[in-house]
DNA sequence: TTTTTATATCGTAATTTTACGATTAATATT
DNA sequence: AATATTAATCGTAAAATTACGATATAAAAA
């Protein structure tokens, strides 16, 4: 298989699940920092600031666009990738469903 | 390939990465929902929960347990999994830092 | 117009993930 | 002791992910 039953779940749960999914991996998490760090815009800087190839980092900004969290912006031969405010916060407001669920909560086994 | 190269990340990076894939499964979603709706100790009903067969739901505790967002403990027959409300606590920081990096920034462009 | 530069896409290999039947292990019940 | 119950583990198939060389594309510079 390998393949996740998405029928099984709620709308819900299967899209916080979709958010996390965006942030699963390292060189994202390195990638959307770096938009974040520089303030602005960024440009190809990336593949240079993160050691994997174009081709991979390519690949990874595409996921973080298909996902919403960040979009980008044609300038010359270069792209410019920023972060999408809005959808940021739509993510944070998804995941905060599960985040938060401890406030909620007491501790009451184990 | 297929390997993630974790050495050309940081080790906050790879952390984070590690938290958000945790949760990267509808399926996991649910079962920590369940586990908080409940408020107390969850045994076997994981399974009738959600319809997963059950080494499915056994190894997405397993995953759970193996970051630490969930104990269980044994009690007879059935193995009782709860929260471990520390590491949701070091899970939700280690998040925050990323989440909450749109705080400090402006939307200068695009 | 040719060349350079920057990024996306294609193709593909290695690995990991997801899922589940079959089996094992461990305790409880009869 | 024999049987039933519950959950973990094993083995494995299908699919998804990660990574990157090669190539395509598109705009800028020469």
């Amino acid at each position: 298989m390998g393949v996740t039953k998405t029928e099984k779940f709620t709308e819900h749960q299967n899209q916080v699940a979709r958010m996390a999914k965006a942030l699963a991996h390292p060189a994202r998490i390195a990638i959307l920092e770096y938009i974040f760090s520089i303030d602005s815009c960024v440009c190809g800087d990336i593949v240079n600031e993160i050691g994997l190839a174009q081709p991979t980092i390519s690949q990874h900004l595409k996921e973080l666009k298909t996902v919403g969290l960040i979009k980008g912006n044609v300038e010359g031969t270069s792209v410019c990738y920023c972060i999408n405010y809005d959808n940021w916060l739509l993510m944070k407001n998804m995941l905060s469903t599960i985040l938060d669920l401890d406030t909620k909560s007491i501790d009451s086994c184990c």
